[in-house]
DNA sequence: CTTGCATACATAAGAAACTTATGTGTATTT
DNA sequence: AAATACACATAAGTTTCTTATGTATGCAAG
């Protein structure tokens, strides 16, 4: 696992790229996905997941669906247009991010 | 200018990067470079840059020494031993960290 | 059959790490 | 003379997470 703090900020952008990549997911499936892409390294809390959903969905980000299997209730999240939008937007950020901090932990010598 | 909570979690390997890489370092100096080395994209702001570094010194990780430019002041920073050893393992963690979410923003198709 | 673990949701209290605002003072540029 | 840059510092407020707690189902093991 990583330090607790590094996921700070990038948590949102994660759980809307994977609505993006696989579609019509709920919760506990997003937890598991993520930690199997990472290789057990980012291990999403449930303290930390589910107001992030919420959170979503207040803002029109995503829909809601709630869908019972036998007597267990599972609520599939779908990213809504403006949230395909706010997605593209969240990961051409992040990944500009990235690129910056990775120039700064591998700096190339100067002329 | 990044969404300005993509920062938190990097922000202290990012001033420990810096003062690897040039040495003896004063705050200001440090806003400076790395706004210069981002294009502009990061700047550190007074409220958190002081604080973090104050906390760097509080855990041994960094040294004072006041200088005096003239009738203004300047605090410099260095590593200590144990600062380069916290600067190094703290690159490398966000190294793998930052491949790890470039691995989620571009998945690679599986087989 | 009951204990434990995995599945599946949710919320509340607390901590960490920032932002924003404010304060002090020097130096340089317009 | 006023504005901007340099250079430090701290306090209040916000966001975003962690940790803890709660509810309930499904399944495997002993």
């Amino acid at each position: 696992m990583y330090s607790k703090n590094l996921i700070k900020g990038t948590l949102q952008t994660i759980i809307l790229k994977q609505l993006e990549e696989n579609g019509r997911m709920y919760g506990y499936e997003i937890t598991q996905k993520v930690k199997e892409i990472s290789d057990g390294k980012i291990e999403i809390t449930e303290g930390a997941l589910y107001p992030t959903l919420h959170k979503l969905e207040a803002e029109g980000v995503v829909t809601t669906e709630k869908e019972f299997i036998g007597k267990r209730v599972r609520k599939y999240y779908t990213l809504t247009p403006s949230g395909n939008k706010v997605t593209s937007e969240k990961s051409i950020e992040l990944a500009d991010f990235i690129a910056t901090i990775s120039q700064i932990l591998q700096p190339k010598p100067s002329a």
